[in-house]
DNA sequence: AGATGTGAAGTGGTTCACAGCT
DNA sequence: AGCTGTGAACCACTTCACATCT
């Protein structure tokens, strides 16, 4: 909403992206800016409330008031412009800051993160991976070079890095995560399967396969539960 | 609680695993378990609600509140038998079912799942994996031959599929989401950077890498304005 | 008229303090 | 005495209806 420029104290416009942002609701809104990107490449120029919500699959009323958290970007009896409405959420997340993301192990997880497309595509620039193995150092992945994490600080430094990605074992995951706090890291998104202790100003994100497997699994149970036994079928 | 049984008063066990357990709770039980595996791994045969509130990285009332959607299965002034709570928390999620997994898509991503162990130690088996390039097809993965996906639903069939992780690009992720479907699979992991659509009745989960990270950029950026502007500081 | 933006009500999850066993 | 199990207060998110603006 008009020159949204939150740098100087005291002059925040209406739609201060500063505001605090429910964390389920910064969650749907990289669904929606996905969801715009779409639009966008089918050249698509306005788009509904109700339309975008189906796009992303949730229900209009919560779509607006995710982008009410934000400010008013769009236009009462018409929609919202979808380039406009894209810009302004990126904004928001912090998507046009400057990303370099490190990757800490090459393994096959590794090279599936450093070969996706959509990390730069959304602003995220990959700039350096690292292993263990000396069979692997020196081997290119992408249009990288894999470094040996004997170098990990001074690699982190020289790339100017200021996210990392930890697909690397349980086993000496918290030991790098460790040696990423200290090279001053404090983004860490972190696939190992093992609970990790980060300290308070560091944001550690994890994403774990066999959690999200075991989750469907219960459902899937009580679905067979439900389906066996037609008392419980009520709720 | 007690007896939590409006239908049949009296004749379920009083750690009834049909009752409804918040989806939040649900996901935690999972790192319980976890925590669980690795103090069984050391050795020890009991735990306090704190102790193992700390592994977990949860607060310990959290972690009673969670177990008690289960039943009682702590004994009080003592603690929890690791053995005998690893095994209800499994029994609760579904754990103790055949869990027959297909890998859909055999890049570097779908070739990683293939061989993290952390699936065939919970219980999931991993019975078939399939690509559609024919260079691939054929070719080994761990103990594994790759499939044709031509033949997806022939093969689902064979190996009694009940579960599927969607590793394959966004182009192609409804197509093929569809024919799990229509083959009979009601549980799919996606790891597709699309939104897929689903029947009801089928349980789909998403792990979207580049979400992961923007949520990090967002946390990350708040963090910078922060600092930078004393007046917002006070949260 | 038509679609957005939002206050207020409703719902669900977390925290807490303490009752209840061992 | 000690630690679990849980009702109740609290808090945050979601839903909804409608006021608001084009």
């Amino acid at each position: 909403m008009t020159v949204t420029t939150p740098d100087m104290p005291g002059l925040h416009p209406v739609g201060d992206s500063s505001r605090h942002i429910p964390p389920a609701s910064v969650a749907r809104l990289t669904i929606y800016l996905r969801a715009l990107n779409s639009l966008l490449a089918e050249g698509i120029e306005r788009v509904s409330s109700e339309e975008l919500a189906d796009a992303a699959g949730v229900n209009s009323p919560m779509l607006r008031k995710d982008l009410s958290y934000l400010g008013s970007y769009g236009t009462r009896g018409v929609g919202y412009e979808v380039q406009y409405l894209n810009r302004q959420i990126s904004i928001a997340l912090g998507l046009t800051l400057d990303w370099r993301v490190a990757i800490i192990g090459a393994g096959n997880l590794g090279r599936a993160l450093a070969g996706y497309s959509g990390f730069v595509s959304r602003g995220f620039e990959i700039v350096a991976i690292f292993d263990a193995d000396q069979l692997v150092v020196g081997s290119e992945v992408g249009y990288l070079r894999v470094s040996a994490v004997d170098d990990l600080e001074a690699v982190l430094e020289r790339t100017r890095t200021n996210m990392a990605v930890l697909s690397v074992p349980g086993a000496v995951a918290q030991e790098l995560c460790d040696r990423l706090v200290d090279a001053g890291i404090s983004s860490i998104l972190s696939f190992a399967p093992v609970v990790l202790q980060v300290p308070p100003h560091v944001q550690l994100r994890k994403v774990d396969m066999s959690t999200e497997l075991q989750i469907l699994a219960y459902h899937a149970q009580r679905a067979q539960e439900t389906d066996l036994d037609p008392i419980s079928r009520a709720q």
